[in-house]
DNA sequence: CAGGCGAAATATCAAAAGACATACCGGGGG
DNA sequence: CCCCCGGTATGTCTTTTGATATTTCGCCTG
């Protein structure tokens, strides 16, 4: 087994957007995780509609949450980037709602939902701090759920690929190449409520317009402001965000 | 103007699903709320995309979140019963993101997210209650997510009549004569990204399958258990659940 | 280097849902 | 009492999206 990462030294810190703990903070943060996680592409972090005692930070790497219906339909609830965080709806359902599966190889930090309350009586900062990614992630998905339920196909698409982009950009994840965009079709169908079929469809559109570029899994954007008027999708500012 | 409630009295103590609060943490509520708000039927309770410094508890009556795009077209986030809060996203993102508005006349308890941290620091439970609530909320997001992405649109009527009976049920507002629905077939097409008029014809089919009846605004489900097949929803056990 | 495989691209046809028009229905106000 | 108006119901036609099938492409592996 590999040695594990020192909260104190976690490279999330090195990233500009994410605001810092206090060393006391820090240290609390380092005993409450139980182990760290990783989980190579394609794998799974936490099935579905099984029990689950854990919470997650992801530290590096993609995931995403979804459901499936019996029949096998599925929808990605969400992608997961550096620093989010996911969990806390078992607190509220008994067993866990939806599953998350790995989109590149991941590594993630686990918390026991056991000493939650600890965390908020000892910490009251760090309790806020759940509060605030909990809200954050509602975010996400209630600009999807505008999307899936209102948006034309192209305008959904669009609104994806900038959603993305804005999110790996202010993690430092964009560089000359473009962003690394670990997703297939069938991914963004299921995120999006559209076919395989007519997701390809819509993507060729966008890219006989010069909208966007995508080579070996790296995608830029070829008029960032065309595509947000497309999509109508205005990112929400972060300044400062909490991680655990 | 009338006199305000005392929360030490609230109302909502009498629901069974809600858990108490300590005399120590009623007191604080008390203090923390800055004042009450009624807003009629068809009201506005916030603005969207306007800035907006509070934090609401809706203690009676039906109220929905909402989003509009530009062009008219509107999505209804979820409907909000008495006990549920709504707010803490502004904390995330500078400004409202989504606009609430009230179905009937409503009564909300209004609270300052400027002494959140108060909150917090002194009652660590109920910095922990938020957490919940906001979690419990965003449960309730991904599964109408789920519905307007993947379902069809019998699947997804079907689910909407169940979850909100079961919300109604547990909140003790089912009677004799059925639950009441303050809602129009165009609040149920927003909900469920279809068109008024597919809703209108969806809706019929199952009335005519005697799967519903509706009388007075009053609605009665004929058949739960086949709703519940159709819509392949569970609703969510939720046992004590907190409330501000 | 050939074969196999997952993902992407594309054509054809079918189904679901939307748009528009119009009629109906019931309650409140002049 | 009648008219207006919001909400509901329904018919017809169009558009969008989905289903199925087939091909292509790039990559990994033997």
């Amino acid at each position: 087994m590999r040695n594990e990462i020192d909260c104190r030294q976690c490279p999330l810190k090195a990233v500009k957007i994410f605001s810092s703990h206090t060393p006391e903070e820090a240290a609390f943060i380092q005993a409450f995780r139980k182990r760290e996680l990783h989980v190579e592409a394609g794998g799974t972090v936490v099935r579905e509609a099984a029990s689950n005692d854990d919470l997650y930070t992801l530290r590096s790497g993609w995931a995403f949450r979804y459901r499936t219906l019996s029949d096998g339909r599925r929808q990605i609830l969400n992608f997961l980037l550096p620093g989010d965080f996911t969990g806390l709806q078992q607190e509220v359902a008994g067993n866990t709602p939806y599953g998350v599966e790995a989109l590149t190889d991941a590594e993630l930090c686990v918390f026991p939902r056991s000493r939650l309350w600890d965390l908020y009586s000892r910490f009251p900062s760090l309790g806020y701090d759940l509060t605030w990614l909990s809200a954050h992630q509602e975010l996400i998905v209630d600009e999807n759920l505008v999307s899936v339920g209102r948006r034309t196909a192209l305008e959904r698409v669009a609104m994806l690929l900038v959603h993305l982009y804005k999110r790996s950009e202010v993690l430092g994840l964009v560089d000359q190449r473009g962003m690394h965009l670990p997703v297939t079709q069938q991914h963004i169908a299921d995120a999006l409520g559209l076919s395989l079929v007519h997701t390809n469809r819509t993507l060729r559109r966008l890219a006989s317009a010069g909208l966007y570029e995508l080579d070996n899994g790296h995608l830029r954007l070829g008029d960032l402001t065309r595509m947000q008027r497309i999509a109508e999708y205005n990112a929400i500012p972060v300044r400062g965000r909490p991680f655990l």
